[in-house]
DNA sequence: TTGCAGGGGTCAA
DNA sequence: TTGACCCCTGCA
């Protein structure tokens, strides 16, 4: 079985149980999952990613400029990974349009394979939830007890693996279980949440026609949603591209790289952001964000 | 071995 | 604006 296609640039050829993806650049693996935005992803010793997302395991492997996708078919990479991996966006050109001041620049040089994933609106949102006040080893541990608690199973490779549980799998869950989950206070959050989305939704276009301010305050409507997790929900799922959300890293990261180390209301790093990066202040906001952690800037 | 400090967003007062 | 919330890691 040998079939290809043709994707924007992309030269895209499915074989055997693999799509290979040629002429890929600005995507390095390492710098995509480990940027914190996402959670399901197992780095292999083989230098394959493992990911667990959209109901499906796939491995990822990048070998120059090809992209291979393995555990995965033309249908799929058409219907769910040319999206979620934003394929169709231009990095090479939105890293120049942005890396027009020195600091910028070293922090795009410094994460310039990374790309903004489109991933699952209700995962993200119930996974920034589960971020408040947590590390992402500890996040990422919450996660994986709440898909094994309520997911679904998947199986790849004689192994199982569990599915993100959907909205009704966790409006329908004790809080109790949840909390067994280590997800702490959170839990309530995420119930009451669960609940409330069951009974009344949620549509990504709906925040995606709304202003970025807007669409941030109707999401703080919901509970354990705040500033912070309801840009990253935004964010990582592709809906908003100009949202800048603001944790302790990205504080001390502005503080330390555009104001002096002064004092800084949050109020006024989003303005600066919004002023000096437009349009692409999420996408800035992640080569920051992966430049003060892994630097260990601030 | 035990115990304590540190880390980290949102809510409610 | 401030304290409480939870749980893991690192270190004494």
């Amino acid at each position: 079985m040998f079939s290809r296609m043709k994707y924007f640039n992309y030269d895209v050829e499915e074989k055997d149980t693999y799509v290979t993806v040629k002429g890929v650049t600005t995507f390095d693996l390492k710098h995509i999952f480990e940027c914190g935005q996402a959670f399901r992803w197992q780095n292999k010793d083989n230098g394959r990613y493992l990911l667990i997302a959209m109901n499906r395991i796939i491995e990822l492997e990048k070998k120059g400029q090809d992209l291979i996708i393995y555990n995965s078919n033309l249908e799929d990479f058409n219907d769910i990974w040319a999206r979620y991996f934003d394929l169709e966006t231009d990095y090479d050109n939105l890293k120049k349009t942005l890396a027009n001041e020195p600091i910028m620049s070293k922090a795009v040089e410094f994460g310039k394979g990374i790309r903004i994933l489109k991933q699952d609106f209700w995962e993200m949102l119930v996974s920034f939830i589960i971020s408040a006040n947590n590390r992402i080893p500890m996040i990422m541990k919450t996660i994986e007890n709440m898909c094994r608690t309520f997911g679904k199973p998947i199986y790849y490779n004689q192994k199982e693996y569990y599915a993100f549980p959907t909205v009704e799998e966790l409006a329908n869950a004790d809080v109790e279980q949840i909390r067994a989950c280590s997800a702490g206070y959170r839990s309530e959050y995420i119930s009451e949440t669960a609940q409330n989305i069951n009974k009344n939704g949620l549509d990504p276009d709906f925040f995606a026609k709304l202003k970025t301010d807007q669409a941030v305050k109707e999401m703080k409507k919901l509970k354990g949603v705040g500033d912070k997790v309801a840009s990253c929900a935004l964010l990582f799922s592709g809906i908003k591209k100009d949202v800048f959300p603001i944790d302790v890293w990205i504080e001390r990261i502005m503080r330390c790289l555009y104001f002096e180390e002064k004092e800084v209301k949050n109020k006024e790093i989003k303005q600066f952001a919004n002023e000096h990066f437009g349009e692409l202040c999420g996408i800035a906001q992640q080569y920051l964000f992966y430049y003060a952690r892994e630097n260990k800037i601030g």
